[in-house]
RNA sequence: GGGUCCGUAGCUCAGUCAGGCUAGAGCACCGGACUUUUAAUCCGGGGGUCGCGGGUUCAAUUCCCGUCGGACCCGCCA
């Protein structure tokens, strides 16, 4: 039962270590092994795209940790055409429907097109994250032609390919049309032609613009009947090829997909040994990524959590661990889940550093699972962890003016600070998070307080005093005996007061947050609860 | 119609590269200690048929088959 440990314990290092074995038999050269993912274009990228990222990057380390040289491919799908206006975005893109979102104008205008301006979202967490990668532009692999061998295979066996089409999933489109979409040299659209005729001779497709339904909705075609260079990256194959052709022309041994596009992959893996006769990457399949109600976070659907809204509230490395933790199974998520991230990231350096004892198995795994979500460069030192719960909470007790030095002051006097010790930039990093995280969420609510008697003149004789006072302990023990003589459960007083002043039930010790926040200002907040009530 | 995932403590979930002794964590809850307490802190406690039924095994929450419930994906395009 005692297997060896393979790498670093985690679900990547078995999955490398499968891969090497598949090569080996299959007698494939291992100079390096290519790791793909697909990058989207056509809409705003979602968390989920970096996961497939992350994932097939992951692998990419675990076969380098194994010894073997590896890289990752991000393959970016620019020709593909636009097929829905995402949410957000102007319905003037409509007019764009069906042409390659590398040939829209980019809406933002800052970047040369649509397509280029969506994959850069992406890209960016990327480099946020510290995955590194190959990049490749369909258009450009398509316009240099990487792919034309394979493009003719696929168009010379389009009957077989069809085949396989209608056998894996019934359907039986690619038994009349070739799997290829030309650019209509008349409209521009790419999703409206149908090819029909492919002369070898001439490495021509002969094709027709007739229009496309998806999901529901006609994209009209503009009846031009033409023909197209293969060779000139005025088309490109449809996702039932493309796969098998791009797997074989960059040479990909591994790819790791959503179970959305299973069937796809089914199909392609056929087509990838049976037409083009090469054997198809090692595949490991993952599953969406829901948002809490159950429904699929997908970018049209407009519940859109991209990496961009994670980075405000969570470090990179807490996404990668999201992204890495658990392969198989559904994960539901949620912004609300980023602080839980962000601790078990720290539980995560506090088993790597030895400062919390696991067993040796255990140990063992999360010790990996911390250097994948530091793609390898796992940091120096442990940094200061302060929950996260915890940060939110002074953030929003802290008076504005001096947020630094009032959080610096309790973290002192909790002990994550030594004395005279100040915020490093991780804590400071930190206190970000947390503000964007109560700036969004926590705003503090306008309580509307209505005062008996007694809390009127215990809160009339609590302003005299504060007025008078100006030590921590004397304004606290104001505070206690503004209370009493009032008749008045000092729990409560306390209560009510932060109730007043933060909107919260409780909060941080009343004396020194009085003097932190302002006495002014506390003053004036009490009298217009007096004067309301 | 085809397929996948989930179902473990009141809640959220670990336990999924490797099946093993009394199944864990956080939060919540209860009790105690300390305190003019205040994300309090410290100590202790209850609580689980690991959805259900079979099978493989010396041993299954973990593997296999079936079944119920929940969700998702595909079935047009990609």
């Amino acid at each position: 039962m005692s297997e060896e440990t393979v790498g670093r314990g985690t679900w990547y290092d078995m999955m490398a270590k499968k891969v090497i074995e598949r090569e080996r038999q299959l007698g494939r050269n291992m100079d390096k092994i290519r790791t793909e993912m697909g990058l989207g274009a056509s809409g705003f990228p979602h968390i989920g795209s970096l996961g497939d990222a992350a994932r097939s990057y992951a692998v990419t380390l675990a076969l380098k940790g194994l010894g073997f040289n590896s890289e990752l491919v991000a393959y970016c799908d620019d020709k593909d055409g636009l097929r829905k206006v995402p949410v957000g975005l102007s319905k003037d893109l409509e007019k764009y429907l069906g042409f390659p979102v590398s040939s829209i104008p980019d809406p933002f205008g800052c970047h040369e097109s649509y397509g280029k301006h969506m994959s850069l979202l992406l890209l960016e967490s990327l480099d946020k994250c510290g995955i590194e990668y190959r990049y490749f532009s369909a258009k450009e692999v398509y316009e240099k032609g990487l792919l034309l061998n394979e493009i003719r295979t696929i168009l010379l066996n389009a009957k077989k390919v069809g085949e396989i089409v209608k056998e894996e999933v019934g359907q039986e489109r690619y038994t009349e049309v070739l799997p290829f979409f030309p650019v209509c040299s008349n409209c521009g659209r790419i999703y409206t032609t149908k090819a029909f005729k492919f002369e070898p001779k001439t490495d021509k497709v002969l094709y027709k613009c007739e229009g496309l339904e998806i999901r529901g909705r006609l994209i009209e075609g503009c009846g031009h009947e033409g023909e197209t260079d293969i060779t000139k990256g005025e088309g490109k194959l449809t996702w039932k090829g493309e796969f098998a052709a791009r797997w074989k022309a960059l040479d990909i041994r591994f790819e790791a997909y959503g179970k959305d596009i299973a069937d796809s992959v089914k199909i392609n893996d056929r087509i990838c040994r049976e037409v083009l006769c090469f054997e198809s990457p090692s595949h490991a399949k993952y599953e969406m990524f829901l948002d809490k109600g159950g429904k699929k976070i997908s970018k049209s659907a407009g519940n859109v959590f991209t990496p961009q809204v994670w980075f405000r509230y969570g470090s990179p490395q807490s996404l990668l661990l999201l992204m890495l933790k658990r392969f198989v199974g559904t994960r539901t998520l949620d912004v609300s889940d980023i602080p839980a991230y962000m601790n078990e990231l720290d539980y995560l350096e506090d088993v790597y550093f030895g400062k919390k004892q696991v067993g040796d198995k255990e140990a063992t795994k999360l010790r990996g699972l911390l250097e994948y979500c530091y793609v390898m460069k796992p940091p120096a030192k442990p940094s200061i962890h302060v929950p996260y719960n915890l940060m939110a909470f002074l953030v929003k007790m802290a008076p504005k003016e001096c947020l630094n030095d009032y959080v610096t002051e309790k973290l002192q006097s909790y002990g994550y600070l030594q004395k005279n010790q100040n915020l490093d930039a991780s804590l400071m990093k930190r206190i970000d998070y947390a503000l964007n995280w109560t700036r969004d969420f926590e705003e503090i609510k306008e309580t509307v307080i209505t005062l008996t008697d007694e809390e009127k003149k215990a809160i009339t004789e609590l302003i005299s005093k504060l007025e008078a006072e100006n030590e921590p302990d004397k304004i606290q023990n104001a505070i206690f005996n503004a209370a009493k003589n009032n008749g008045l459960q000092p729990s409560g007083f306390f209560k009510m007061l932060y109730n007043i002043l933060m909107g919260a039930p409780q909060g941080p010790r009343l004396g020194p947050y009085v003097l932190a926040m302002g006495k002014q200002n506390v003053i004036a907040a009490l009298q217009r609860v007096l004067s309301k009530s």
